[in-house]
DNA sequence: TTGAAAGCGCTAACAA
DNA sequence: TTGTTAGCGCTTTCAA
């Protein structure tokens, strides 16, 4: 049998008589060479048991063809369909994907943009509002970033989002035409961009229902399962009384239902509930849930194209918005 | 201001007066240097803005730092943990851990071999029971590979697995306690490892309580949402009796409770069920579901400690066995 | 404690 | 069409 150990271009050359500029012209160019002398150099490479080192050659290009999908939370799921669209685009065009867990921490944001100064990858999708202060104020230095879903206040990245309020306000509205008027928002991270945009929405619609605005009933959430089951127990514990929960993700939604039936509330006959995202679950649920879909796969696609885009070269930061949709399904019911 | 361009050691060696071998020290060794010539050095790299360049030193320690955690289905929750495990110990240890996605495809499986052939990475950690025939027969190329929560047939590797006979027998026998007699089992995909021996412990279990195992009752899913609701679909549809369902995926068992729902039957009235994992979801669903939680964290922990342990020279292929523990909520109910 | 210099594997500019 | 060769940025050996 052939050599087990790791061989490398000259080695390959040799075994062809050729030269190394031939071997790596018969991998890269296969036009560029003779036939015969590429069938010669494959022979050899098959012999040798060649495998070219990738890391050479990342070095040599100054390019390793990976990116960064920088998450808020990787334990959500729903950054697992974005990762779906971004390596679909991604594997289209050559390049890998790495994910990164941000912990909801501006550090680990920084960490990994230091990661792409230091040439590990070549670009970072972010999706996280969490972005480190000092990075900001020396914005020269930036490698190239996408931001997706989320919003950098005070910088200007190409970006691929969603109508965050015209999604929370179709949904609020949804609620209030039903006769809903005591209406929680379990929110998001407050200050950040998303949660405001959401909270914002959701001002809207409660303003042309001459509703005002009631403090007491937006609480915000980290979008997991447990920030809605803690907005309930606030919520019920502070005896305040609510017909409709607006919740900015499916898991505070299920969180907020499955709180409510402890406490004796069934959801949507006592009280009704929209979510955010129609994460897969939401369909399997007990009651399906009525949410916002947001075009998570899209997104990432869209996100994938725009560093593509940007690290070919092309530097106009563009936006990209695209389109939710308010899924109706059980969860919500009227109220008199 | 200082440069905004990318610099190089030589540069800074350049500035700070010194030789390029001076500027690694201070930066890998930092005591291998003078105080103040070390002073002078960390100035110098501010002034210049300097980040080292991480391709070029990967490629000259011929390593770099980087493991792949490949996984069956990137759609699937369950490896998001696993995820975290596997990053934590990989982050003490200088390592990045990217994430790659099998879609149940041994091809695939191949793809991300050679990318370690390539260096991409240094290691590969396997979650899934695919394999490449063709790689098989050549285990003398195979790269440093540990396998997770899966085993490949035929193919001696470091593991970290669950005893998934035992967690089954135990779910079953729960089920047969209860007074369910006519139990189908959802399994996962035959005929893989795991899935075979989570059908071991069915048979096991219901072998004990003198009931044969029925073909009928045996119906393969893909661990998705969907799977469950078409296995229970088929049940229905094929008028087959049962009383009780053992999943082998909390997807599965979710899927199906949905589905049986709208066939009007609850749960666990009508229908007791039994999942596998102890997703996130599985508490906060309707009924809170009975099921077999998995160290997930854990298994992702010991992985990459297995794979730092391979990667360091030691060759053993240990396998390391971790405990389930069955979680009764509220799936199952006496049946008579 | 420091410096000089070789070289990791590959690609591409240039020459033949 | 093919070969020669410089060099990407870093680390490390060897010598001073």
């Amino acid at each position: 049998m052939s050599n087990e150990q790791a061989s490398n271009i000259r080695q390959v050359a040799a075994l062809a008589g050729v030269s190394t500029a031939t071997v790596t012209r018969s991998l890269q160019y296969p036009d560029r060479v003779r036939p015969e002398t590429r069938e010669k150099v494959l022979a050899a490479i098959k012999q040798a048991n060649f495998v070219p080192n990738a890391q050479a050659r990342s070095f040599r290009l100054q390019s390793n063809r990976t990116v960064i999908l920088l998450v808020r939370d990787i334990g959500n799921p729903f950054y697992l369909d974005i990762y779906k669209g971004v390596e679909e685009v991604a594997s289209e065009a050559g390049y890998k994907v790495l994910m990164g867990d941000a912990r909801n921490d501006a550090g680990r944001v920084g960490a990994h943009i230091d990661m792409v100064r230091q040439k590990h990858a070549d670009g970072l999708i972010l999706m996280t509002g969490q972005f480190p202060t000092e990075i900001l104020a020396q914005p020269g230095l930036l490698p190239p970033i996408v931001i997706a879903s989320e919003a950098v206040p005070g910088i200007d990245l190409p970006t691929v989002k969603v109508d965050n309020v015209a999604a929370s306000r179709e949904a609020v509205r949804h609620l209030i035409s039903s006769g809903h008027r005591e209406i929680v928002h379990v929110a998001g991270l407050l200050p950040e961009s998303i949660a405001s945009e959401r909270l914002e929405g959701y001002r809207q619609a409660l303003t042309e229902a001459g509703i005002d605005l009631r403090e007491d009933l937006v609480i915000p959430g980290d979008y997991s399962i447990d920030a809605g089951r803690a907005a309930v127990r606030r919520l019920i514990e502070a005896g305040i009384r609510f017909s409709a929960i607006f919740a900015s993700s499916d898991e505070m939604a299920i969180g907020a239902i499955s709180e409510l039936r402890i406490h004796g509330r069934v959801v949507p006959k006592d009280v009704s509930v929209i979510g955010f995202d129609d994460m897969i679950f939401a369909n399997a649920y007990e009651p399906p849930l009525t949410t916002v879909r947001q075009p998570r796969r899209e997104m990432g696609r869209q996100a994938m194209a725009l560093m593509i885009d940007r690290l070919s070269g092309n530097s106009t930061p563009k936006i990209i918005e695209l389109e939710t949709e308010l899924v109706i399904r059980c969860s919500v019911a009227p109220h008199d």
